[in-house]
DNA sequence: TACGCTAACGCAATCGATTGCAAAAGCAAG
DNA sequence: CTTGCTTTTGCAATCGATTGCGTTAGCGTA
């Protein structure tokens, strides 16, 4: 039975005998419409193929049944497919988001000029927003924040933050990872990452207190600037290297810097862990893969996508939810000796 | 300069001191307004921080911006996140559609009871529609695309399919993997995949072809159901070995269902590649990361990715656009010796 | 000054649903 | 047959944009 024109809901009305009111009603499960006739309403509506023009639904209750998720580092094309960390955390946001009965959409952020947050915000394609990762967007949450209450950010807690963040206790994971290969007898630990990124800079934070705690001077040349994509990281490790500046450990601010360095270290004869120990970060499913295997300090993002997710529902209904500081976990394996 | 109230677009036309046709007209570009007005009015608006509402646009428009994408798949949750291969299609999906402006919504399929693909299109959430994976839903797929023409699939090329799909050479692919290991002198080959899934079968096609062209017996006992989930992959594998079955290699119909068993003969204390040849499909990240690193049909995602949403905008601008198929590649390693 | 023509602009209908409010229908009691 | 109440139902306004069509403004020419 081919039904092919895209009935509206007056043709179902029509069908029905009964007023377009009625049938929204029904179509609802509005009380208002006693049991037996809404029921016959439905099986008419389902038996012609009729669906909800959404668009329209949309804009009369102002609400969209979408959840907008952000990807603020995503500059460049590409940047989502090269990193394994965000795509698993799409993955887990996405499932949260639709057992609740939710849409997802994917947010591209053109650009980062004034206002972008607002122009995603203000389109009202979405009923709430997960944003990952703060990138260097601090002020723009922290302003939009504060006359935008369906808003869950993924990240570091900053002082001064008014929005509502999920993350990582940074600092702890970093504390322990330098820990354990300070116990390791290594000294002279090499910290890769972008200090740029709030995320990072508070697992430098981290870093520098451990060091502090084992009374260990810190050289300047040990810190690497270092981004998230395989090849830049490459790149910065095979600079340290080849500087001279001697080390014997490296805590990478992300497992794919921590195997790019892996990788940059093997191509230069240095043996891992015999003459460097290796550490990185967010445990994704490669690490265990790798050669060697790769210690790594675990974020558990299926309790973290939960969590965001159970906040931006509470923030949608109106309630005042606040920032959650997940625990991380170290991973020990056989990059870091031990 | 807070600005919270949501305005609308007749609060910039009395702001702009002009009438909201001239507004929209200004916003949308027409050359009907003077360019200097244009840029007057644009900036008005900037200023104010307004943006369009995008339901009231999409009503009005009828069309959306939005790209949907569906994986029939998922029935469970958990199964996006599981699979890397679609992990890695949906990214690069995400990439094509929003550098073509526009964005990318998530369509969960709740339950693949009749009609599911319908309700999806009368929604009219999105403008166009992508299918990764025809699963078992040719049929459906097929009367869809009757009067739905804004839709391309992701799959095997079916006959007596009206619907555009773009994908492997599933059979070529085969074909050439399995000639691999019958090259290296393996003989007793097991066929691990689901042969009720449309793509999986045709890639059982290239197996038997390339079996009957060696002058191999086909035994059925070396044909065993394994899905695409790692956990139920293993056991499958755990099977085939506890039969007794001989074998000498095996052709798995994904990298996750290599990996398993690759898992499964070592648990055994079988040999990977010495007892025992292992050859994927997919080439997923993974695969050259794996201890033995896997022998692997690669199918070029960028590539599909890319002519998919090619097709699909093509048909979106109503012209007629035909299914296409890649070519595999196979990428020796060392998982199957030689 | 009057006329003709084009360039700018605004009125009001429209997209397809939801919902407040009032009217109609149903029913029981007086 | 009224009256008073509850249950059903439908009218018409509304959400916030876009756009066909008619009107006004502006300018050059006779």
């Amino acid at each position: 039975m081919a039904e092919d024109g895209p009935l509206k809901m007056a043709d179902v009305a029509r069908l029905a005998k009964v007023s377009m009111s009625t049938v929204s009603r029904a179509l609802a499960d509005n009380p208002l419409i006693p049991e037996d006739r809404r029921r016959e309403i439905q099986r008419i509506a389902a038996e012609a193929g009729y669906v909800i023009n959404q668009s329209a639904r949309s804009l009369r209750m102002r609400k969209t049944q979408t959840i907008g998720v952000v990807f603020p580092l995503g500059h460049d094309v590409g940047q989502l497919i090269s990193d394994p960390f965000f795509i698993e955390m799409f993955g887990r946001l996405a499932d949260e988001i639709t057992t609740r009965g939710y849409q997802v959409l994917l947010c591209r952020v053109t650009d980062t000029s004034d206002g972008w947050l607002n122009r995603i915000i203000q389109s009202h394609r979405q009923d709430g927003l997960v944003i990952v990762g703060q990138s260097d967007q601090h002020e723009a949450l922290n302003h939009a924040a504060a006359s935008y209450h369906p808003l869950v950010v993924w990240g570091g807690h900053l002082s001064g933050q008014v929005y509502c963040s999920v993350g990582t206790d940074n600092i702890g994971g970093a504390r322990r990872a330098v820990d354990h290969l300070l116990a390791l007898g290594r000294k002279r630990i090499a910290f890769l990452g972008m200090l740029e990124l709030p995320e990072i800079s508070l697992r430098y934070e981290g870093y520098m207190r451990a060091l502090r705690a084992a009374g260990i001077e810190h050289d300047p040349a040990l810190v690497i600037p270092a981004h998230f994509s395989f090849e830049t990281a490459y790149e910065a490790a095979r600079e340290l290297i080849e500087s001279g500046t001697p080390f014997d450990a490296i805590f990478a601010t992300s497992d794919i810097i921590a195997l790019a360095a892996i990788q940059a270290l093997a191509a230069a004869g240095i043996d891992v862990p015999g003459q460097v120990s290796v550490v990185g970060f967010d445990d994704i499913a490669i690490a265990a893969q790798s050669t060697p295997p790769l210690t790594s300090v675990q974020q558990d993002l299926a309790k973290g996508a939960r969590t965001i997710v159970d906040l931006l529902f509470k923030r949608m209904a109106g309630e005042d939810a606040p920032s959650a500081t997940l625990l991380p976990k170290l991973v020990v394996r056989k990059s870091c000796g031990g």
